[in-house]
DNA sequence: ATAATTAAGGTCAGAAATGGTCAAAGTCAA
DNA sequence: TTGACTTTGACCATTTCTGACCTTAATTAT
């Protein structure tokens, strides 16, 4: 994780999140850029880079008097985590994107740190190397067939387990 | 061992290498450039010509304000089997070759049965759909990175495969 | 009530800060 | 002299940061 204002706002957000249990939180964007010493529209920046539907958080702002934005993280489907996840990915995905939706899938612990580490190498530009924009596509296709055998390799575990049908 | 700048600088980062305990150091090229004045894609050759993946190096690097290079060391002792996997493939590899490597990793116990499976939806030709001979490079590309990934994942209790519930 | 003012937050384009690629030119030993 | 390795620089890609201008809501003044 990086030194830029971003990454250290990022890390503020996600600490405070985690702290609150009810996993959502209210902030100010005058007073974050204040504490961090930034534009306010950097906070915009931060959200919309790191807090964004893929990331798992759904945010709600409201202008005027009193106003605000509220993060709220969004848990995956407890029963099927990893077909919902792929139903609702397109044909096309960016790197950030999709490591994105690694990293959730990892804070849900659906995935573990060497499974997590084997989808991020396999998503990277220059592993893929191919132009844009097939390479979006083909990183697309590499994410939901390995996340839907994964799922698959899950549910024969699973029966596996309870031989009686 | 020659003394070109080259040299120099694999010299450099193979010492700040050696001193992290973590075996990850992050650089930013544009600060080694100016340290060892050369001009910035000297660093990219190095890095290239030396911190390769079959010289057991993982390379990942950001763009932008924050930017950085970094690199981290295989740990051989701990993982040959991987490692000395990942150097015996050539750049180009068939679905059959593929399968037959991960059928014999998944054997040997290096995967678990959910890796075996991302890997093997990895490795399809459907899921590449590039034309050959691109493929076989793609897929050589993808297995490689891949293992070397698992290998440079840090391994804690906590992490070991999970069934979804 | 309505209008004006104040207090938020949002958008977007462009600048700044990094790193990457590639091909041409240079160097040096066999 | 040739071929492998090194060095360089022009051009490209990505990410972050900034500020001017816009929209919405609450409060205050008329």
């Amino acid at each position: 994780m990086g030194n830029n204002i971003s990454d250290i706002i990022e890390r503020y957000l996600k600490r405070i999140l985690q702290q609150s249990q009810s996993g959502v939180i209210e902030v100010q964007r005058s007073e974050l850029a204040e504490l961090f010493q930034c534009v306010p529209s950097q906070i915009n920046y931060v959200i919309s880079t790191r807090f964004s539907v893929d990331h798992g958080y759904v945010v709600e702002s409201k202008r005027g008097g009193g106003g605000y934005i509220r993060i709220r993280r969004i848990d995956l489907d407890e029963h099927a985590p990893l077909v919902s996840l792929v139903r609702s990915m397109g044909s096309t995905i960016s790197q950030r994107e999709a490591e994105s939706v690694i990293d959730r899938l990892r804070r849900e612990q659906v995935v573990s740190e060497r499974e997590a580490a084997m989808l991020r190498a396999a998503v990277r530009r220059e592993v893929l190397n191919v132009d844009l924009p097939y390479r979006d596509e083909l990183r697309a296709r590499l994410l939901t067939q390995m996340l839907l055998a994964l799922s698959a390799a899950v549910q024969r575990a699973e029966d596996d387990a309870r031989p009686q049908r």
